[in-house]
DNA sequence: TTTCTACATTATAACAATTCTAAACTGTTG
DNA sequence: CAACAGTTTAGAATTGTTATAATGTAGAAA
């Protein structure tokens, strides 16, 4: 929940040109109450209702891939024929239901801390993501 | 490590019909000492090197799915360009090496047990997953 | 064995998500 | 302002995957 000042400085400060497409992004992105999840498809309609101005899909796909490198933004790891993706940066995992195709936030709270005991000589751990499948009780 | 007879017999007992193309399959994906993952491309390679009879690209997606479906293999959930699969079905996890783009599995004795302390009502957990991303040491 | 039929395979076309291209545009710096 | 590097754009190209429709084949029945 920033205003257009802020998300300017956001961008500056991590080497984006502050452009106004990736503003208007920035506005549909994180000026919400609540994280979401989207794919490129569901940002595009999203921008398309909050302005008249269209940005070019090109424009959506760069930006969001900059937005996630520049860790604004978490790719979320599902097998889908779209990549989805997070505006809720924290720590936390998922369920994915696969009847209805939909995802949905575990907080970090719920999971119990995931040990994992064994490493790989000369990595280290970026990040320890779960993804819990779920189905319809009675199938 | 099965002959084809054996092979014939699991495809037929589980309503799939042992064509010489399944059973090829079957002779690439589990006549080996160990478990692998692999995608589409990798595959079509591997038949292309035991076989000069060549099986259709279409069949070898049709055939990994049911494969999948009967619970021979098992996909992986990772943003990719392409699918990966693993023949190794058991309960286990994964690195993947961001830097080297490369799966490596994790032993299921190796992951403490996943504890989730919330549910969905009316859904039922089908599949927890975790997938640990790591990077070079010094990067 | 021959016939029948539902299931499989095939080559190719179609499709959808994503990336590339090259020209036009725009923030930023001097 | 001028200059330039970074950005946007429309559309083409690419890529993984799925659909199509004709041909082939395994298995059952006669």
């Amino acid at each position: 929940m920033l205003n257009n000042s802020q998300y300017i400085e956001k961008l500056r400060s991590s080497g984006l040109r502050p452009t106004k497409q990736r503003i208007k992004i920035c506005e549909v992105l994180f000026n919400t109450e609540k994280t979401f999840h989207f794919t490129i498809n569901d940002l595009v309609k999203r921008i398309g209702k909050s302005t008249n101005d269209k940005i070019s899909l090109a424009t959506v796909y760069n930006t969001v891939h900059a937005f996630k490198n520049k860790g604004y933004l978490k790719e979320i790891p599902i097998n889908s024929d779209q990549s989805y993706f997070d505006t809720n940066t924290s720590h936390h995992h998922h369920f994915y239901d696969e009847t209805q195709k939909d995802l949905i936030d575990i907080d970090d709270a719920d999971v119990e801390p995931v040990k994992i005991n064994t490493r790989i000589p000369g990595k280290k751990i970026k990040s320890v993501e779960v993804l819990v499948k779920v189905v319809d009780d009675k199938s």
